[in-house]
DNA sequence: GCGACAG
DNA sequence: ATCTTGTCGC
């Protein structure tokens, strides 16, 4: 069900055992049925006095109107390091409340990779594992793979490999611009996310849902620096 | 031992 | 992610 929060403890090394787990669950198909909502997460760090909080943010995107049609954020102390590969385990806790406000998704778009990732659980396969929702993982820079740059136009692509292995799409999204990396998180194949990112396209290099979810949290950490400097 | 390394 | 001003390119 959605709005079931995350709650897990444990250290770098147990999380990685949880990943590899994780990842014998995932299902990669083609999207059957239609879609129309589409929720974007990101998040932001802020610290305060001696640690560190987390804003996390959501949006729900309607694809049909091109709106956004609901949002919320929520904020906590963060407890888990970053550490590369181990991102959901630091971000899943805040994102998993936040979906107590918002309406369920279609589809669940992630700040980050899917199964492009050294143990194929990036955060939008723990995502889409945990809600049981397709799921996509839209990175701004690769985590691990090898690819063929893609040409400089917008729609442009080429495939993502890792070890031979097609696990995600490098998409130019505008003229121009540095690619996007995306990668299937659970519940969809790579076509099919490839088709969703490009139908969330507008006039910027992230597909709206996450340039929506990015622009709330960053919004929310200015009014949060406002109340630190008014105390 | 030397690079690579989501946010 | 965050710290930060001006500046190069379309």
């Amino acid at each position: 069900m959605w709005g079931k929060e995350w709650h897990w403890t444990g250290s770098p090394s147990e999380a990685i055992k949880l990943q590899k787990e994780i990842a014998k669950s995932v299902e990669l198909k083609p999207l059957e049925k239609d879609f129309r909502y589409i929720a974007g997460f990101d998040c932001s760090f802020i610290k305060r006095d001696n640690e560190e909080l987390i804003i996390a943010g959501g949006i729900i995107w309607d694809v049909k109107e091109k709106q956004a049609v609901a949002s919320a954020s929520v904020v906590e102390p963060v407890k888990f390091p970053y550490v590369p590969g181990l991102l959901a385990f630091r971000e899943m806790p805040a994102l998993t409340k936040l979906t107590r406000e918002l309406p369920r998704p279609d589809i669940i778009m992630a700040d980050g990779h899917g199964i492009a990732h050294p143990r194929r659980a990036g955060i939008a396969t723990h995502l889409g594992i945990w809600f049981q929702i397709p799921s996509i993982g839209v990175a701004k820079t690769k985590l691990i793979g090898h690819y063929q740059e893609p040409a400089q136009t917008k729609g442009s692509y080429t495939i993502l490999f890792i070890n031979d292995r097609p696990v995600g799409i490098v998409l130019r999204s505008r003229d121009k611009v540095k690619p996007i990396f995306i990668s299937p998180g659970h519940l969809i194949d790579i076509d099919s996310a490839l088709l969703v990112v490009m139908k969330c396209l507008g006039k910027y290099r992230l597909p709206e849902p996450t340039r929506l979810a990015h622009h709330l949290v960053s919004h929310k950490r200015k009014e949060l620096k406002q109340v630190q400097r008014g105390k």
